[in-house]
DNA sequence: TGTTGAGTTGAACAATCCTGCAAGTGCTAA
DNA sequence: TTAGCACTTGCAGGATTGTTCAACTCAACA
């Protein structure tokens, strides 16, 4: 194998590892969006948003084709939707861990 | 919200985002291991993997204690699993698109 | 044909991340 | 109490990323 797996798994990860892009895909979970509609909710400069836009198509994350004056882009597949449900479970369970944490240090818990 | 939750996924994701870590990660999917272990198998300077830990750890995916002289490391909740999942399932829709597309390519295909 | 709106691309600079080395901590056993 | 594993931590580079500005393409329309 050219690439080995868990490096082709690391890069899936790293693009996804950014705000604005975060942030278009959940929006594209809606269905497939014009650039001018992510750009009026993303608060981004248009060059900005289109580089981050390049990287998840060089990712095969979305896909993107020209409608009239505009540009349409979309989600390529719908397991990326599923990728995102599963992070939002972890942070979940992550940050209630970590709150727990927390509260037992500001009550002066176990530990001492 | 202090920090965005947007951002906060961001940093998950991009706290995968690297091949060593995800090894690690997937590694102690079958159970905790020593850092011994885990240096058995992926190559890299002790140090190198000591500080890749760290960042599993700061961000609350494995959690770590001392067993006599040993260190073991384990994944904190079982959903970090499930995020490797839905990675492996969309590398794999993202590679097979890729490789039809790569194959019409090859045949001349519908482009032309 | 020229202009305008919608996006993209290239390039430079700044910010971040990775890696490896050297030094340090903790435990255990001689 | 010294030696020796088993790790971790603190940097100092070098390598990657991210952001922005300027220039460019493409389509629609006056």
């Amino acid at each position: 194998m050219s690439v080995p797996l868990y490096q082709a798994k690391a890069e899936l990860f790293r693009t996804l590892g950014h705000p604005v892009r975060i942030r278009v895909l959940e929006l594209l979970q809606d269905g497939p969006k014009p650039v001018r509609d992510l750009l009026a909710v993303v608060e981004v400069e248009a060059s900005n948003l289109s580089q981050q836009l390049a990287v998840l198509r060089r990712a095969g994350l979305v896909t993107s084709h020209r409608d009239g004056p505009l540009v349409m882009y979309a989600l390529s597949t719908s397991d990326v939707a599923d990728l995102l449900a599963a992070g939002r479970r972890i942070l979940g369970a992550v940050l209630t861990d970590r709150d727990a944490l927390l509260d037992e240090l500001r009550a002066g818990g176990p530990a001492r």
